[in-house]
DNA sequence: CGGTGCGTTGACATTTCTCAACTGTTGTGG
DNA sequence: CCACAACAGTTGAGAAATGTCAACGCACCG
């Protein structure tokens, strides 16, 4: 299968370049970070790492994407993060506690992953203080997204976390005619707005009834995004 | 009122650096940033910024706590995070979008902050690699705390959420008898763990009944972790 | 084909919220 | 010092939202 062959330095290299956390670095200093790579190939299922492991390094996800999770003891797995291209993580696994926390596996077939290599990267990191400047910026980037994530998550009803995560998702048009997709399963999204399959598809079905969306399957259309609002933040679902 | 005067040079300095980010540091470097600091004092209820003002730079809490919350549009208000004593905040917004996401407010009196001013520091941030490096590792620490916070609200009942966040206090004693002590008023828990007063109120009555929990006010005795434990992980509360 | 996993739907049980009333405490001003 | 307002916390009753269990359709894949 050549069209599945393993990332060429030049694309790692792109790919880090792209990376939040590198932007604005001069090539040479990329160059270095991509010294301390290593290509990984996954499919749909298949384990980057188990929560508890020791840390080897941090990860950039070219292709594909990868989903962050715990396992509650009954085995219901709780999506903790949903990684896709260009975004990297378990940078906070080596830079503070050298374990993972959580539980990774590939979301789609085949999904390209990036190693970066810890030990390697942090003598780096010691050596080039510009690394530390994009560093610190990214992460910041990342908790704002977490903090996003728990706001959303704050929302007391289920209809008010579905309208707050629809209107975030990248969009395409305008006005009322905004073309969304779901990044995974409906299970996925359900699990990630805590809330189970069965409510969701109930949700998503009252939603379509009432005029505020449009579509099948992954590919949705928001008609009414200000009633989505609306509904995000609180407003009861009207009656009609 | 002489108890209320506020804090030295030797106080701030002492508190930057036990904080996370400039732990281990030597002397001089923390010297440097307490040179770029402000005292604030407050009193409970007392905002610290409003979400959208332009960002001055960090705080540090030495005295009392800060509560940051978001305000819905009909005025609910939604905690986000409870910074106590030793603890900082709004990194993000001085790294990364220049303007406070949240609103943020004393959550007792008096509470004591430390202004570490945005454009001096960053100043030295940029000029001190050594600086980068604790802050990157504590970021991280507060990216996982964030992480345990998505956890949290994503268990499903809200027996369990209180559960794991009793659990999480920081608690004293031993086996079968660890006290605890509610950070703040059990409204603000409830809005914490997206519940109302009225549900926090109920169960902590039903676990006290069962004998998992002794003590009134906030201050509280675990008496039975294990049982705790179990229901944090989603065992059901057993009917007796 | 027959199986496996996702998504949907329905009926039902349970949790949690809402609304309203009541208690206890604190702080204020008379 | 007391009466009073303001607020946190508790309790109860009923309504609404959500989870649970079970069945079914549908696509995909061997």
């Amino acid at each position: 299968m050549a069209s599945e062959s393993p990332p060429g330095p030049e694309q790692r290299l792109a790919a880090l370049a792209r990376l939040p956390h590198f932007a604005g670095l001069e090539r040479g200093l990329v160059e270095r970070v991509a010294a301390c790579t290593r290509p990984r190939t996954l499919r749909a299922g298949e384990a980057v790492f188990q929560a508890g492991e020791a840390c080897e390094g941090f990860f950039v996800v070219l292709a594909g994407a990868v989903k962050l999770y715990r396992l509650s003891p009954e085995g219901r797995e709780q999506v903790v993060h949903r990684v896709g291209p260009g975004r990297s993580f378990a940078e906070a696994a080596l830079f503070n506690i050298g374990r993972y926390p959580v539980h990774a596996a590939a979301a789609a077939t085949p999904t390209e992953l990036l190693l970066v290599e810890g030990t390697s990267f942090l003598a780096l990191f010691r050596g080039e203080p510009r690394l530390a400047q994009g560093m610190v910026g990214s992460l910041c980037q990342r908790l704002l997204t977490l903090v996003g994530r728990v706001e959303e998550l704050s929302l007391t009803s289920a209809a008010a976390r579905l309208a707050h995560h629809l209107l975030r998702l990248p969009a395409r048009g305008s006005g009322e005619r905004l073309a969304v997709e779901l990044a995974g399963p409906k299970k996925d999204l359900a699990a990630e707005l805590s809330m189970t399959p069965e409510t969701l598809s109930r949700l998503l079905r009252r939603f379509t009834e009432r005029g505020l969306l449009e579509g099948r399957g992954r590919r949705l259309v928001l008609r009414d995004p200000d009633a989505l609002t609306a509904i995000a933040e609180g407003a009861e679902t009207p009656p009609a």
